[in-house]
DNA sequence: TCCTTTCCATACGGTATCGTATGGAAAGGA
DNA sequence: TCCTTTCCATACGATACCGTATGGAAAGGA
C-alpha cells in the first residue's frame, strides 16, 4: 500500500458526495469507488454509514462557524466589506454544501439542529454588523434575518448549473436596500 | 374490485410521498402500499417509475401557476392583501411541496425548468404588485426579487417541525420594509 | 524469525426497488 | 354463452447497498 488512508480521507470524499447529490449521495460503496478501495477500509475507520454522515455534519460545522467569523475579523475592513467577506466565504464557492445539508436537515434531526446551530451565529454576527452600521438592535436584527433569508432564497433558487445570476450583484443590492434608510 | 384506480389517484399520492420525503421517498412500491394496491396497477397506468415523476411535475405547476394569480386576482384587495394572498396560498399549507421540488431541481433538468418557470412568473406578478404600489418598473422589479428570495429563504430556513416561528409576522416585518421608502 | 497490529480485499447473506411476465377476475358487448 | 378489454395480483430476474466475516499483506517489534 502507497499511503494508508484515515478518517480523514474518508470525510474528505463523504463530504463532495454529499455536496454533489445530498445525503443520498452519500454511500460507502460508492465513496469506496471514488476513492480507489474497497468497503474493507470504511468499516475498519467506521463503524456504520450512520457514523460517517455525523462525522460530515461535525466537519461542516467546524468549517462553518467559529474559523469563518473569525477570518472575517482577521481581515477586518467596514462592515459592509464583512459582511460580503462572510458571505463569500461561509458558503463555499457555490454553497452547494449548504443546501445538502439544508436539505438533510428537512429529514434528519441531527443535521437540523447542526444547520440552525449555524444560521443562528450567522445571524446574530450580521445583526451585529448592522448594528454597527448605526441601527437600534430590534431593527439591526430585523434586517440581520431579512439579509440572511434573502441570501439564503437566492441561493436556493439561483446555485444551479445555468442558472447562475451575478450573485454579487444581487448581493449589493439586498445590501444597498438593507443600509438605505437608516 | 370497489372502484379501480386512475392515473389520478397515482398522482395524488405521489404528490404526498414527494411533499412528506423527497423525489427519493416517491417509490412504486411505497405509494403501491400506501394506496392498498400491488404494483401491478401501477405499470398498468404508467410505463415506469420517470413517467410517474414528470406527471407530478405537471401537476404541482398546474396548481402551482395560472390558478394561483387568478384566483388571487378575482379574490381581489389592494396590492399587499394580495401580495399575502399569493404566498398564503402559493405555497401549500407548509411549502413542502415547494421544497421538495426545489431539492429535486438541483439534480433533474425537468425539475430545475419546472421550478424556473414557477418562480419567474411569480416573481413577475409580485414585480407588477409593487408597481402598483408607485415604484417605477426596476425598482419594483428588484424589490420583488428580493421579497421573493426573502420569503423562500423564510420558507427554507424554517418550514419543519419545531422550527416554525410565525410566518406571518416575517411577512408583515419584509413587507414594511419593502414598502417603505417609496 | 515469529507474533501482533494495522489496513484492506473478497465473498456472503439480506433488504429494498425496479421492471417484466403471466394469469385471473370483472364487466360489457356480440 | 364466448370473446375482449380493463385492471390488478403474484412471481421473477436483476441491481444497488448495507454490514459481516474472514483472510492476507505490510510493518514493527521482541
Amino acid at each position: 500500500m502507497s499511503k494508508p488512508l484515515g478518517k480523514q480521507e474518508w470525510i474528505g470524499a463523504g463530504l463532495k458526495a454529499l455536496a454533489a447529490g445530498g445525503v443520498e449521495a452519500v454511500r460507502v460503496e460508492k465513496i469506496a469507488q471514488a476513492l480507489q478501495i474497497t468497503k474493507g477500509s470504511f468499516y475498519w475507520h467506521f463503524a456504520d454509514r450512520g457514523t460517517l454522515l455525523e462525522a460530515l455534519l461535525d466537519a461542516w460545522k467546524a468549517r462553518s462557524t467559529g474559523d469563518v467569523i473569525a477570518e472575517v475579523e482577521k481581515r477586518g475592513g467596514d462592515a459592509r466589506t464583512r459582511l460580503r467577506a462572510l458571505f463569500s466565504i461561509t458558503f463555499d464557492s457555490d454553497g452547494r454544501l449548504d443546501r445538502a445539508i439544508r436539505e438533510w436537515a428537512g429529514k434528519d434531526a441531527l443535521a437540523l439542529a447542526a444547520q440552525e446551530q449555524i444560521d443562528s451565529r450567522r445571524i446574530s454576527y450580521v445583526a451585529a454588523l448592522f448594528g454597527e452600521l448605526g441601527f437600534a438592535p430590534a431593527e439591526a436584527k430585523a434586517r440581520a434575518r431579512f439579509a440572511y433569508h434573502a441570501l439564503i432564497g437566492q441561493f436556493t433558487l439561483a446555485s444551479r448549473a445555468g442558472t447562475r445570476q451575478k450573485p454579487n450583484e444581487e448581493f449589493e443590492a439586498i445590501f444597498a436596500m438593507l443600509t438605505r434608510n437608516r
